[in-house]
DNA sequence: CCCCTCTTCTGGATCGATTCAGTCTGGATC
DNA sequence: GATCCAGACTGAATCGATCCAGAAGAGGGG
């Protein structure tokens, strides 16, 4: 067993406030009896103070919590969720702070747990339409946190962006190509429905807040087009990956009037679309193809998207977290969103 | 101030025990009482017990630190890092545990701090040639950790790659193409000799233990086809990124005698001279660039690399962490490598 | 020589839970 | 009717520190 700062205490002759004190605040003794008690504490193998008691006893961690929607080992393999990481990472060394990543279990009972079981001193919730009330457990918890939702609450600190108007702009893009016949991929549409080709009665089916403001904003661009909701294909992907989103577009049968584009809501389902377009020969490569983020992979894969700015977005919600406006009313920031414009977009082919 | 566990048990007239009980024991009571505690609890909006004070008493905390050599921002630059982590991610799931990402400030005291103040039942840390004595300081506070270091203690457990013999693979691959004037591409290869071009009298000379036996390894190749370790080039970047590898492939001049191959220590820095060399021109083109690690981004840029398991390394680091093996000796885990050859090797072209 | 201040150090209260050895109650057993 | 027992609940000790009011001693000023 690991002595304890009373061991050393004890050791060197003196109470443990003197222990504790040349550890946290060395003005409070003399230079000399300090260097005497970390020698002895050294030799005796003191590891310093538990982390763990000094947190209990501050009333804080030195940590916040990242948390993300889905299962926390499938979060990486998107490249914007990577750089939203790296954004808070960078707010967090600068606050001397860790993070947390806090697995959240299938299930809402489990998820609950997970929140109310992190010693953290705040939240950054990625990307949640607050499914399973992750965000009211952590409101329950009473500590600070910053979302990325799509819905905030009126009071509460979020960064993001204007989903809809930056979808919509996407797709406007495609339409001024002269775009009619067009695929909308996203992750997870309707989740009971399945995946690959779906029917959606109505936008606002959508559950998920993020793709169904995005699928909004493509509805006003073909709407203003001419284009009904309802001659819009849309392919549900089972995840936000690539391989999912190769999968998605391969259910997309040629048929006589085959689509010309395909928007995808994220640029990982776009990337793995073009995987599937590409192997489908001639005909598939001059289908166009958008996606949306803007992520690191995009720009060599000539992927015509809508750059959103993750590491920034990331550094946001940390600098939210760690210093909050004093005007509640100026928790909310929207970042800025741009369409970027590669190759993978170009004029309907004429048949 | 939210109420305590205390404030509860006095609410509902029961002892503090008892509402201990029922939320971590709910067999200790009945199920009636249970659920009048757990009403008034939440109606007093009590947020459940206080994770670190439970943590202090049960003596574990629940969650492992992963800590990075590099900044931490910094870590996901490199898509085998995030793969890694991915990996360690995956493993903490199962075993119901959360990932703390330690974010170690420049320095030596201030990176010992930073370990020692981190609220962790262990540490995965991810490729340090135990850099400021990490290792050590881990070893001090006395919790198990693995590391993938490329030169493990004896007793310690360890998840790694034959490094030498995985990049003489490399090495032999170009030597069999038939190049002779090879520049090796690495990551602060003198960390105090600048960036760039650079004469490194012997091998040996590299500190960081990782590069320098990759740098071995290739010498070993190298030696074998007749060609001298100063007849080698070797060109150092700022950091492992792609920015970085690029920069520093600009420092090649062309010369009378140019280089027909650089062989980098990272993909991303591969991926950089990819960059900078597909710039140069029809010239650049010619010159064969190979990898280490193979990345995802590695498959589509038709990089020829090393390939090694990035989230095996992870989980399997993180499982040697949950469930040490009864047998200290197997403790050291080494994981295979394979040469993936694509199209950005070839034979030396006729000049 | 007394009073005051400064520095250095101490003791006890406290952070918020968990744990374990009991106590108490009501019912079953012989 | 005494004994035993399981189930339900309690109390005090404990985890390992930090904090704060205050004590002891040294030095300075009047």
């Amino acid at each position: 067993m690991k002595p304890t700062l009373q061991a050393v205490a004890e050791a060197v002759g003196v109470s443990r406030s003197t222990v504790s004190n040349a550890y946290g605040r060395p003005d409070q003794l003399s230079a000399e009896l300090r260097q005497r008690i970390l020698d002895t504490a050294r030799q005796m193998g003191y590891p310093g103070p538990n982390p763990t008691a000094r947190s209990l006893r501050r009333g804080f961690v030195g940590a916040i919590g990242v948390l993300f929607t889905s299962r926390l080992s499938y979060a990486f393999t998107d490249a914007f969720a990577v750089r939203f990481l790296t954004g808070v990472a960078e707010a967090a060394e600068r606050h001397d702070s860790s993070l947390l990543l806090v697995p959240l279990p299938v299930g809402l009972a489990g998820a609950r747990k997970a929140v109310e079981n992190a010693a953290v001193d705040g939240f950054c919730v990625y990307c949640a339409g607050d499914e399973g009330g992750i965000i009211d457990t952590i409101r329950g918890r009473g500590l600070p946190f910053v979302t990325t939702s799509a819905r905030p609450q009126p009071g509460d600190r979020w960064v993001g962006i204007d989903e809809r108007s930056a979808a919509r702009s996407a797709a406007e893009h495609l339409t001024a190509l002269g775009h009619r016949r067009v695929a909308l991929l996203a992750h997870d549409v309707l989740p009971d429905a399945g995946t690959g080709r779906l029917r959606v009665a109505n936008v606002t089916d959508v559950p998920h807040p993020t793709t169904r403001d995005r699928l909004a904003g493509v509805a006003d661009a073909f709407a203003a087009a001419g284009v009904a909701w309802s001659d819009l294909t849309v392919l549900s992907a089972a995840d936000n990956d690539r391989a999912a989103g190769a999968a998605a577009v391969r259910a997309l049968d040629a048929g006589p009037e085959p689509c010309t584009a395909v928007l995808a809501c994220s640029d990982v389902l776009a990337l793995g679309a073009l995987d599937a377009l590409r192997a489908g020969g001639e005909e598939g490569r001059r289908v166009s193809v958008t996606g949306f983020d803007d992520i690191p992979e995009a720009a060599p894969a000539g992927l015509t998207t809508v750059r959103q700015p993750g590491e920034e977005k990331g550094r946001t919600a940390a600098a939210l977290l760690f210093d909050p406006p004093a005007d509640a009313s100026a928790g909310q920031i929207q970042l800025p969103t741009t369409l970027v414009v590669r190759t993978s977009s170009g004029p309907v082919p004429r048949s």
